[in-house]
DNA sequence: GACCGGAATGGTAACGTTTGCATGAATGTT
DNA sequence: AACATTCATGCAAACGTTACCATTCCGGTC
């Protein structure tokens, strides 16, 4: 009795397969009466229609691919979690790709997606091979990218308001006398760390902060990098005061550093981080961040990829604002 | 151009779609020469099978079900990486879905799955409708059970064994002298949190370690329900000396209540977490917790499913180890 | 009372694969 | 030289839906 078909449905309810599929799709076009029957029918059964043989006949999987570089790292689930929640409402599945970095697997993920006949292609990672997305864009598998170097024709692109949040970062440290601002980058291959890196300097000209370069560490977006990188800074005969992180994780690291080196924060040095992941309200002391939300991100990327109005591709760009939470690493000179 | 067919594919390469099929899924049967042809002829044309037409005829869809609570909650990412990883190895893909707590959401979960026709679920969540899952087992759903109350009949189940992690905790805290020993536990509604709990108090009887009731604290396997906890925990006139929490961001909170109590880990009271994930050590002092590997979970979760043997219907019940790793939370008293 | 229009329903051809069966050529066996 | 055996290939029928094109029956209109 394992997976009955809409025949078996049919029959049982007395109907052609024709009015099973409609009472489904299409109940208007059904009488009242045999629609009731039909849908006896349907839970006696505990039927349920065959997604493949659906598709195969719309066209359309109502499956939506998302690729992120590795779940693992803290940032991605909760863009997917918005992802999903949206799309999950609107009836749509989702695929997960990890990538783990490797531009290997990253093809494997782009032809599982290919060969799934998805409806739409979310991609949040940087090592990108250009052939394998354009072999996408050539099918017209809609896209969108999220935080990618330059926005893709034809596609959707979701960018990050990067300068507020810094900004707003920079006005803050200022305001509170800081005139010594290091800053620790992400990995210099990925293309928002720069960004994030020149958005910061941009900053501190706007402030006249005069830039200098032994402020200016190296980290790789993670806990260690951001630990390694302070220590470096500590070694200075002349110490920043205030130092703002790539991201969270790296702020995180760079605060455990200044903890090793006997120093307090925010006593002896301020310390701002970037996204706010959920860890940073947890932190010790709570950590001041410019917060940029993951869930509207995730959401946002849905929506690109399946507009409200049927057929009205959106290749617009949209941007996600950032803003300063000012928590308790950061504190006046 | 868009989504070359296989009859294409055929045409080009002055073939039948019978080759080409046979070029593609058993290349033994089909002349070397011939073969050549076709894939020249599948690379120009950029072709991929189409899946839903595929696993129509097939009656698989290569496609496994991963049911989690939430995928924001740092434990499940890993869990879901270990899946993922050794899935993709072996051709699968994975459709993530996140119940958010909600008996509803599971339910249109279920009922997701079940129209794609995955090949099987791995169930992770213990907001479980019974009568959905035996739905998923009438339609002879290979299931997976992953740390559930009871192992279930026909089904794979892997448990967790607590006992020796939670065991090796009592016996380090007990061998650096600690005869108070708190614990505070997870959601009172999760069936492991209990069990946690209860081989917490066997683990103390087995050390003739007098089991006080008021150290017992109840949380919610989040920070905040750590912190607030542990603050119940300082206002006793006689407090424990070291602390189990029933997970790590449990424990972790356990550590920011008794800092911003004034006190200091390890120096006044020694903590020991649970589950040891990623963060815990990179915890400000490092956590010493006792280590699940949900790789491995995640591993044989998938195994579970897909036996390496076809046709080898795996019911059997695994176990996943737990072992301590001390770190810089826990000191003589 | 013949005609028309709409509502409800059914028959059937797709959709893109795989697969069992059939065919034909080439090779080897007696 | 006739025949069995393998190898390479093709034809056509599935798989479970949906969508187009009938068909039937009904009440209403002139």
């Amino acid at each position: 009795m394992a997976k009955p078909t809409i025949h078996q449905v049919a029959n049982r309810a007395g109907v052609s397969t024709t009015t099973v599929s409609r009472t489904i799709n299409t109940p208007d076009l059904v009488d009242t009466e045999t629609a009731e029957k039909v849908w006896a029918a349907i839970t006696e059964l505990e039927y349920y229609p065959n997604g493949q043989a659906r598709s195969l006949v719309s066209g359309r999987t109502r499956l939506l691919g998302l690729i992120v570089s590795d779940i693992t790292n803290p940032f991605f689930p909760e863009v997917i979690k918005g992802f999903e929640d949206v799309a999950a409402g609107r009836g749509f599945d989702i695929l997960i790709g990890s990538t783990d970095y490797d531009p290997k697997k990253m093809a494997r993920c782009v032809r599982r997606m290919l060969e799934r006949g998805v409806d739409g292609v979310a991609i949040m990672t940087s090592e990108m091979d250009h052939e394998l997305v354009d072999q996408l864009a050539r099918r017209n598998v809609p896209l969108v990218f999220l935080d990618v170097a330059k926005p893709r024709e034809g596609a959707g692109n979701i960018l990050i308001d990067y300068e507020h949040g810094v900004n707003e970062a920079v006005d803050h440290l200022a305001a509170l006398g800081h005139r010594r601002l290091g800053f620790v980058a992400g990995p210099s291959h990925l293309w928002s760390s720069q960004l994030r890196r020149r958005v910061f300097i941009d900053a501190l000209r706007r402030h006249a902060i005069p830039v200098e370069e032994r402020f200016l560490g190296q980290g790789n977006h993670k806990v260690q990098g951001g630990l390694t990188a302070m220590a470096e800074l500590l070694q200075l005969d002349q110490r920043p005061t205030a130092v703002i992180g790539s991201n969270d994780l790296t702020a995180i690291g760079m605060i455990r550093g200044i903890h090793r080196a006997g120093l307090s924060v925010p006593g002896d040095i301020s310390v701002v981080g970037f996204d706010d992941i959920w860890l940073a309200q947890y932190n010790d002391p709570p950590l001041t961040t410019a917060r940029l939300s993951r869930e509207e991100l995730g959401q946002q990327a849905f929506h690109a990829l399946v507009p409200d109005k049927p057929d009205s591709p959106s290749f617009g760009t949209v941007t996600i604002e950032t803003k300063l939470i000012v928590r308790e690493t950061t504190r006046t000179i």
